[in-house]
DNA sequence: ATGTTTCGATACGACAGCGTATCGATGAAA
DNA sequence: TTTCATCGATACGCTGTCGTATCGAAACAT
C-alpha cells in the first residue's frame, strides 16, 4: 500500500485547471451579484468565465452546486474588534456590517440567496454557514466578553443581539433605501443607541 | 355632454369577468407562496386559476404586472393596538409580526419579492407600499403616541424602531430557523426587553 | 514518443415558456 | 333578436437553456 494513496492518487493525463476553477467560482459570484439568480445559468456562467460547458460539466452537476462551492470559497476576512470597551466593539463590527452592505457583490447576492432559499435549501445551508454564522459569531462573542468583564447584562442573549443588529440593517436597506442607496454612516451608532440601554449592566 | 361620461363608459359586449380577475390574483399570491418565483409563468397561473392565457394578456402584459396587482389588493388587516401602555401596544404588535411571518404566505412572497427586486423594481416598490409601510406605519404611530405620554425618550427615532423589531424578527426567521419552524412565541418579548431600557423615558 | 485526460468550441435534439391567433360559446346591452 | 367583447381552449412558431456528444489541441506522467 502507497503512502499517498488517498492523499495524492495522481491520475494520469492532463490535470483540472485551477485557474478554470476559480473563473468559474468568480463567473457564478458576479453573475449573480449583477443580474439575478434566473440569469445565472450554465452557459452564461461558461461564456463569462471563457470556458467551455464541458469544463463546468465536469465538476459540477447544477448551477447549485456551484453556488455552494462559491460561498465556501468566500474569504472571510472578518476581524473581531477588541478594544477593551464592548460598545466600541460593537460600533466598529457594526460599521464593517455597514460597510459590506454597501458592496456591490454581498448584498445582492444575499437576496438572490433569500429569494432562492425556497427550491434550493442547500444553497441557503451554505451561505449560512459560511457568511452568516461566522458574523453572528462575532456579535456573541463581543457580548460574552462583555458579560464576563461586567460591561454587560449576564442575563442578555448574545444570539438575540446577533439577529438585531444585522437584522436592523438589512431590513432598512431592502425596505427603506432607494436601490441605489447606501446606509447612512451614523446608521450603526443609531442602531446601538438603542440597544446599549437595554443591555449594559446596570 | 352625458354626466356619466367618465364615470361609466360602458362598453358593448360582455363585460370582463370578475371571478376571473380574483382568480388571477388568488392563483399568483399562491403560486408565488407555495413554488417560487420561476414556477410563476403566465401559463402557470392560468392553469392553476383556471382560466385561458388570452384572459390574463387582456389585462396584463407582464407577470410583473399582475404581481403588483395582487400586492395592491392584498387586505391590510392591521389593527393598531391601543392599550394605553406603549410597552403593552408594542409587544402586541410584534407578536402579530411574529404570528404573520409563520404564515404560510407572506413570509415565503416577502422572500420571492426580495429575490426579484434587483431585476424587478416595480414588484419591490409596490410590496413596500402595500405591505411594509402600513405595519411600519404602526410601529411608528405607537411610539410617537408614547413619547408624547411621556414613556418613551423623545429623542428616540420611530423609524430606527421600525427597522428594528421586524428586522430582528426577519433575519432570525430566514437565517437562524429550519425553514419550516415558527418563531418561538417568547421572540416578541426578548425582542423588545433588548429594547425597552433603550427608548424609555427615563 | 506514447497514453491519458482536460482544454475550449461547437452542434445536437428535447423541452418549457413566450406572445399571438383562432375557435365556438357566453353574457349583457340595444 | 341582434350585436359584440370576453370567455376557456387549443395550436402555432420562436427563443433560450438544458445535458450530451464530438472535435483537435494542450498538458502531464511514463
Amino acid at each position: 500500500m502507497s503512502l499517498q494513496q488517498d492523499s495524492k492518487p495522481r491520475r494520469p493525463g492532463r490535470p483540472r485547471s485551477a485557474r478554470a476553477d476559480k473563473a468559474i467560482l468568480r463567473a457564478t459570484i458576479e453573475l449573480l451579484a449583477e443580474q439575478g439568480y434566473p440569469a445565472l445559468t450554465i452557459e452564461g456562467i461558461a461564456e463569462r468565465a471563457g470556458v467551455g460547458k464541458t469544463t463546468i460539466y465536469r465538476r459540477f452537476s447544477s448551477v447549485e452546486e456551484i453556488m455552494v462551492r462559491a460561498f465556501s470559497e468566500i474569504d472571510v476576512d472578518l476581524e473581531i474588534p477588541d478594544t477593551g470597551d464592548t460598545l466600541q466593539d460593537l460600533l466598529e463590527l457594526t460599521a464593517f456590517f455597514r460597510e459590506r452592505a454597501a458592496t456591490a457583490v454581498l448584498f445582492p447576492v444575499m437576496s438572490q440567496i433569500i429569494g432562492t432559499a425556497l427550491t434550493n435549501p442547500s444553497v441557503l445551508k451554505a451561505f449560512r454557514e459560511h457568511v452568516i454564522q461566522p458574523r453572528q459569531a462575532a456579535v456573541r462573542q463581543i457580548i460574552e466578553r462583555g458579560i464576563a468583564r461586567g460591561e454587560v447584562r449576564p442575563d442578555v442573549d448574545p444570539a438575540l443581539i446577533a439577529d438585531m443588529i444585522p437584522g436592523g440593517i438589512i431590513f432598512h436597506k431592502l425596505f427603506q433605501l432607494p436601490a441605489d442607496a447606501e446606509l447612512p454612516a451614523d446608521y450603526p451608532g443609531r442602531v446601538l443607541a438603542a440597544l446599549w440601554d437595554g443591555i449594559k449592566a446596570r
